[in-house]
DNA sequence: GTTTCATATTGACGCATTTCGATTTGATGC
DNA sequence: GCATCAAATCGAAATGCGTCAATATGAAAC
């Protein structure tokens, strides 16, 4: 359950429409916050809360320069996200959530 | 945003680490909702309430047999996501998210 | 050092989500 | 018809989430 808890929080970052397009803006390249802000309606603490969530499941890069805090998207932790996708589309001979499928008889009547 | 929104609520479904497990084991093939209650320490009501969220958002097809009802993962909206997220992860040129870049006192210096 | 500006944090508010026990629905078997 | 079983739905409680205005922090400019 650890691992799925590890790419849930991911997955949760990017649950949020505008924090989704967040992302999708920043995969252009690094943006200062007040550029991100522009493109929304929300206020500034709004924006500063949806930024924290995603640098905190490691979506998100953040850099500091004086006053200006420059965002970027970590491309090894989409790369995660992403290989757990391609998992469970790839075929599978057999698979451990599989080992007691004998116990149910609905599954036995079907296969 | 519309199109946000359409990827967010996968994104949202698989936000959920049980819900993230149960589609990872819908990955080797289609299960009865017997097998995966079998698999957690949830009620009945409560996986129910996640198959619900799962296949409200396309990621995961019903089909009921008699008393019981078979789950499968539907791989079209895996790829759909999967496909948003190698486009964040490939290089781009420009972005029409930029179009106002210079705007932001900020990014101007950065740039 | 005081002002200004960008960002983060706090506290509060509704709303959504997760969870459960209890009940309902709908199919099967007697 | 009646009992049984799988799954869905309902109602309620606890928790979490998105949002804002107000305030705090911390760097830059004067």
């Amino acid at each position: 359950m650890e691992e799925y808890l590890k790419y849930s929080r991911v997955f949760k970052a990017l649950g949020d429409p505008k924090r989704a397009m967040i992302v999708d803006m920043l995969s252009c390249g690094e943006l200062c916050a007040c550029m991100i802000l522009q493109k929304f309606e929300m206020s500034q603490s709004t924006l500063s809360h949806h930024m924290k969530i995603l640098c905190e499941c490691g979506l998100v890069k953040a850099r500091e320069q004086g006053k200006w805090t420059y965002y970027s998207l970590n491309k090894d932790t989409v790369n995660n996200i992403k290989q757990f996708l391609c998992d469970i589309t790839s075929d599978k001979e057999n698979c451990i959530c599989r080992e007691n499928a004998d116990n149910c008889k609905g599954c036995d009547e079907y296969e």
